[in-house]
This record gives C-alpha cells, structure tokens and sequence, in this order.
DNA sequence: TTGTAGGCGTTATCAT
DNA sequence: ATGATAACGCCTACAA
C-alpha cells in the first residue's frame, strides 16, 4: 500500500500554504485559485469568495521564486551602497533609498543593493551578474559623472537603468535620467542673496570641467550678468573644506566688497563660512546640498528634491519593466533653496 | 514529423545559458554540470575541467529564482530603509547599508529593502510579507528602541532576525544583536575632556527614560566619579538643537565652573555649542554620533563603528542562515573618539 | 467558467 | 563517477 501524495524531500522549514493548499481547502484546482488572484473578472463571483476565503484562511503567500521562474521577472530593482565617504556632502543616500523602496513597494518592486566596488569595471561585471542572476531587473544609477562608463557599459549589455544625475553634452537622451536643475539652484542662491542685500556676490566651485560643476556656475553667472552685480567674481579650489577656506581666505583679502559667495557644495560653503569668521567679515554663504552641517551653520543651502528624484526613475523604468520600449526620457527637476530660520551666527 | 525539443511559450526575453545549455555543450548531463559547480571533487578532473570550460565559454550564470525555489533559501537578508529625518544625528544608515551589502557580497547574500512604515504593526506585517514570500531569510533590525515590540513580534513569527540595538532590560539574550557601548563612548568623552585640562565636566542627555540615553549617562558619570572631578553636574532636554541651546544657556549661568560638557548626541552637541558662543563661555562640548555637523564645528564626538556593526551583525545571522540553531548572542561594540583636528573655532 | 498539461532552471535522491 | 527522475510553486495555453 503506497501513498498517494508526494511528499517533498527536504522537508527542512515549515511548509507555508502554496496554491494547491488553499486549491484543496477550496474544493477547486489550483488554476481557479490563480484565476481568483489575478483574473477576478474571469470567475464566477460565489467561487472567488470560496476562493479567497481559503486564501485568507491558509494565509496563502505567493511564492517570489516560484513567481519569477515562471515569468523570467524579479520584480526587483538594483541600486548602488556607496562606500561612505567621511566628506559632508556626497548623495544624502538615505533619502534616496528611502524614496525607491517606498515607490517600488507601491508598483510591486523590491530594491535590492549591491556595493559600490573599486572601480567601474568591477562594478559593472557585478551589475551584469545582478541582472543575469535573475536578482533585478534594471538598475539605478547614482552618482554618475561625466567620464562614467558605466551608462554606456550597461547599454551595450542591454540592461535596462535610469541614471540619476544627466548625460551630459549629449543632446538626444541615450538612456533614462533623471536629475536636479543645479543652474537653477545657484541662480535662486544668488537671488536670495540679492535680496537679502548683498551687493557683489561671487561664486566658488571646482576647478575641474566636470558639468555638474558648470552648471551649478551657470546659474549664477546668469543671475550676476541679469542683474547687472558688476564684474563675476569667481574662484575654484577642490572639493575640501581647508582649500575652501584658504582660497577664499585669499578672496576676501583682494576683494573688500565681496558681500555673499554662493558655493558648489555644503564643503566648500563650510570652509568659505570659516574663513569669513576668521577674517571678521560679513558674508552671506549659499551652499549646495542642503546638508545638516549647512543648517548646523544657518547658512542657507540648495536642496536637491532626492526623493521625488528617487520616485521618478522609477517611474521612468516601469514601463520598461512591463516591457514596452518607449524612447529614452529625461526629467530635470527643481530644487529649492533651504533657508534656516534665524541665519548664520554671524549676522546677516 | 514532430520537433522534438520543447520551445519556451513566452520567449519574450533572450534566453540566457542554464544547466542543459552548458550540459550539451560539454556533452554530459545537467546533474554533471551541477556537480561541476558544487561539488567538484566528485567528479573526474577531466570531466570537471571540460565542464567549466563549458561554462566559461557560455557565460552561465545559474539562476538565482530557480535555485531559490528548489532550496527554499533566498540568499537574501532584508533591512529597513528608514524615512529620512531632517535632524543631525539618526543612524547614518549609508555606512550601515554598505556595510551589510559588503558582508553579504562576500557571502553569498544580497540585502533588500523595505521601506518604513508609519507603525510598527504595519512593518512587522511587511516584513512578514518579505520572509513569507521569500524576498529575504532573515532581517536586521536598525534603530532598536526600549519599547519596541518588533523583536517580540519577529521572535513570535519565526522569523530569524539580528538587531542593531540592545534588548535593554533582560540578561539571557532572548535574540541576536549588535550594539555599540555608549558608556564606553561617554567615558572616553569625560576622561578627553579631562586630559585637556576641564576641571568640571557635566552631562547633557535626554529627559526620557531610554536605556540608550542612561547608557551614555552612565560613562560619564563613572568617569566623573572614578576622576573625583566633584558634584555631577547634569541637565537634560528633548532631543532638538534649540532645546540644547536654551538649556545650556541656563546651566552655564547658574554654574561659572563648568568646563566641559559631554551630550548625548550631535543635536545637543550643536546646541550646546551655540550657547558657549554666544555666552562667550570657553566650554568643551562632546558629542556623540561623530556626525559630520560635529566635524564641522570641530567638536569631539563618539563615533560608532556602523561598519563593523554591519558585519557583525551579519556574521550573527549566519549560522542561523545555514540552518544551525545556536543560542541567541549579543555583542558588543567599542565605539572611538573622534577628534577632529584643529578643534574648535571657539578655543581648546 | 473551470480544469488539465507542461514547462520555468535548479537541486536532491537514488540508481547505475 | 555519472545520470535519470522527480520535485520546488507558479503561470500560460489550451481543452473541456
């Protein structure tokens, strides 16, 4: 006398309800049960409520794996940790994260993480085995710069990504992006400034070419030449608060009517706020970020809107996900300007 | 006349290369190739080695969905994407993240996601919704609070789970966790504080009862005693910057001596530090969670090894992962003071 | 409207 | 040392 139900094998963990539990419990096949999740429409109503009765009643979870082997989709998508850097500014990650995983649970995706590797070769080969392995679907891309390899990497490999940060100098999109308006964050910094009386507004940023660089420039540049401020006054040094603070240290001291300076980054507006205090002066600081150390500070600072940023390249890939292949969009967002109430301790 | 090779219906997705495809290649059977790649002493070295150069020439890469479904393992372990706060201090969860995904790189697991929920009923329902379908084995718990009912409610559900965060209040640890000492930090603060020369060194910490809150009293309190630095003096108020300012405004009025005060966070450091200045009062503030708002002031301040915390945590969950039923462990970790150099603009 | 059949890619068992 | 076979849980196509 043999039995008749299979059993499984391994039998090591408590088996959860599948569909043939709550099949049996239901007095149906399990294709009804999947009917009733999936297609309600197709059944006849006094079924579905037997139907999920059981359901309700095994606590019937699907099964992901099972899920994805049978429709060659995760359901997932896969984001970059990056290595902490001890510097102020840098992606307020967290946001972003948070902003993903909120927009994925709501349209059915999961993120997953994988670490930011030694360079971009490394980290493409492990994205190619994320998306291979069947463990997402696409990729999100942050902190892009202007020689990144990777949008093109991931291109030629036919993964489907949505960078956050832009192509640029390249007009037609390539690939889905999203990014934040800097020019249009540095040119409200220079307006606040204006209005809060500042005279002569300087700018200071990075000496190296890279466009994000030139376009938080931009805006202000545009705003001075507008508003007809007198001659730009402007200064780079690297992306370090101590550089930050001896270049305009030295621009303070060559430059007596210098009113407000607005900043690339919240690193820089630290050292340029430093400097102004050592030397006694008066200077509206802007900076860019809006990191706590800026409001720590008072000083008013560029806010990039992470999570919207976050919802949107989602937004962007879900069609891809579903499948279609609409030609690739860009979406460039607004910031806002981040004034602490009560302002620096310094004055102004 | 019949094909005799089964073609996939869906077809939607070029086919990547899975066990049959490598098999024929190398003109063994799928469980050979298999074997090749689990188990390679059980086979002939002839056999393994034209197996892996099969392998290598297809580019397979096995399929993480039906492996999944054919162990019950996951190979993923699933941590909470906080919402961010607009504070200073707060877990910096970046490091945290990276760190996790890092462990879990070099050991086979990936982290996934979840975001916050508004209760903690709604995120034990979640994450009951990510275990049971098999997106995640187990989770880590961040930002573990006294009356927290998540671990409780994960230890009711079976689910296996590490906490960031002690189970304060009970000696047998009833689940695995990792925290850091805060007392350790705190009384590496005060006896800092007296190495520069502070005579008299208060605390200021927060009003609730929190066992993290009295953890880091307590440093300081040993040390104060142990040092005979004379009567405690201590204050506490909400967690909030102005909060700060305004208290130690009072405590600096009422007490000429006081030196050196050590806080319980950043978010009272800043505080702290804001009254010292616009009293003029020359007061060493400490604070704790080395945010980057603490390195900008120059401020001393406790930080946490997040990183190894992380690891750690991960390393707990092993075992468990494999299986293997160990009895619940708690480690604990050694935080460091960082001292940022220069030291404040204010003097010491 | 409902049920049956087969396949998704892997691993485990057991026979050879 | 290798291979045949049978699940794992779900989904799509098609038959009833």
């Amino acid at each position: 006398m043999t039995t008749d139900v299979p059993r499984a094998r391994g039998d090591r963990a408590a088996q959860g309800p599948t569909l043939e539990t709550v099949a049996a419990l239901a007095g149906v096949s399990r294709q009804t049960v999947s009917n009733a999740l999936h297609r309600p429409d197709r059944l006849a109503p006094a079924t579905r409520d037997k139907v999920m009765a059981a359901v309700r009643e095994t606590g019937y979870r699907p099964s992901l794996a099972a899920r994805q082997l049978a429709t060659r989709r995760a359901h997932a998508i896969a984001v970059r940790a990056d290595q902490p850097q001890d510097g102020i500014s840098g992606l307020v990650l967290d946001a972003f994260f948070h902003g993903l995983a909120e927009a994925g649970q709501r349209h059915g995706y999961r993120v997953v993480l994988y670490a930011q590797q030694p360079d971009e070769a490394a980290e493409l080969a492990l994205v190619d085995d994320v998306i291979a392995g069947g463990a997402a679907d696409a990729v999100v891309l942050t902190a892009t710069n202007v020689h990144d390899s990777r949008p093109a990497g991931l291109a030629a490999s036919g993964v489907t990504f949505c960078a956050f940060g832009r192509p640029w100098g390249v007009d037609e999109p390539p690939h889905d992006w999203v990014d934040v308006d800097g020019a249009l964050g540095t040119a409200a910094a220079t307006e606040h400034a204006v209005a809060r009386g500042a005279r002569r507004v300087g700018f200071l940023g990075w000496p190296d070419d890279a466009a994000t660089g030139r376009d938080r420039r931009e805006g202000w540049a545009r705003t001075v030449a507008e508003r007809a401020l007198g001659e730009p006054v402007e200064v780079t040094c690297e992306n370090d608060t101590d550089a930050a603070e001896r270049c305009t240290t030295a621009l303070l001291a060559r430059d007596a009517g210098l009113d407000a300076l607005v900043c690339a980054s919240d690193t820089l507006a630290l050292g340029a706020h430093r400097a102004a205090q050592a030397a006694g002066r008066r200077l509206l600081v802007v900076g860019f970020d809006a990191t706590p150390v800026a409001a720590a500070l008072g000083l008013p600072s560029v806010a990039q809107p992470v999570r919207e940023a976050a919802h949107t390249c989602l937004e962007l890939l879900l069609p891809r996900l579903r499948g279609e292949d609409p030609p690739p969009r860009g979406v460039l967002l607004a910031p806002t300007l981040a004034v602490p109430r009560g302002g620096p301790a310094g004055g102004w």
